[in-house]
DNA sequence: TCCATGCTTCGATAGTCCTCGAAGCACGCG
DNA sequence: CGCGTGCTTCGAGGACTATCGAAGCATGGA
């Protein structure tokens, strides 16, 4: 992962509420949530969550499909992958042999 | 680790020279480097890189000390933990129960 | 004390990001 | 088609961030 999308993908990080739409849409795994219900959840706009939303998609952290007249945002099950492995390739100066945290099953969905 | 500091955190992260500057600092370990010096490697004025090293330790991933009439930069060794918790506690909604790489002792300084 | 060096802080400018309401687009339903 | 709903895009205002040179502070040495 090269500084360009690595800085990008922070600074998708960067933003409090960003944050809040990542540990909303995790336990949902990849049934996701509409727009709606995370506009709703988080009590922001739709216009200022789809901005947010968008952040999100194109730093490749969330996956979006459109379902009949809904919108349904899913959480990218290997995300954080390429940012965790940026993070200690950093640190340490080589590249992790396996994170084992990352390699369990995604998440199920529950709600 | 709170959204409030993860979100500080990854906006640190989230400008290239910063990430240069910490792939600059981490193979020189403890020992770190000086400001100059990481000023002439980047070709970035005095000031501006004040600004960026200034970010960079309110996150806690680097540390500063005085040496007579120079500051040492050097990588925080566990900056990163808190960060990589955060994202796969964020993605698998569990903590990690360990992070292999990060549990090797720092890299030696060869700066 | 005075000076030189190394770095930080200040001040100003330019650029980027966040936020909201309004307008627009996509879809399903009659 | 026309309408209602769900979401995105647009436009504008305000807030934050980056950048530089100038000024200021801290240290060591003469």
């Amino acid at each position: 992962m090269d500084d360009t999308s690595a800085s990008r993908a922070f600074a998708a990080l960067s933003h409090p509420i960003r944050l809040e739409i990542l540990r909303l849409l995790a336990p949902a795994g990849r049934d996701g949530l509409t727009a709606g219900t995370v506009a709703t959840r988080l009590g922001v706009v739709s216009s200022t969550l789809s901005h947010h939303l968008g952040q999100l998609e194109r730093a490749g952290l969330v996956h979006a499909r459109r379902q009949g007249r809904f919108m349904v945002y899913a959480i990218a099950p290997d995300g954080a992958r390429p940012l965790i492995d940026y993070l200690a390739q950093t640190w340490d100066g080589q590249r992790p042999d396996r994170l084992a945290v990352l390699d369990r099953p995604p998440a199920v969905a529950r709600g």
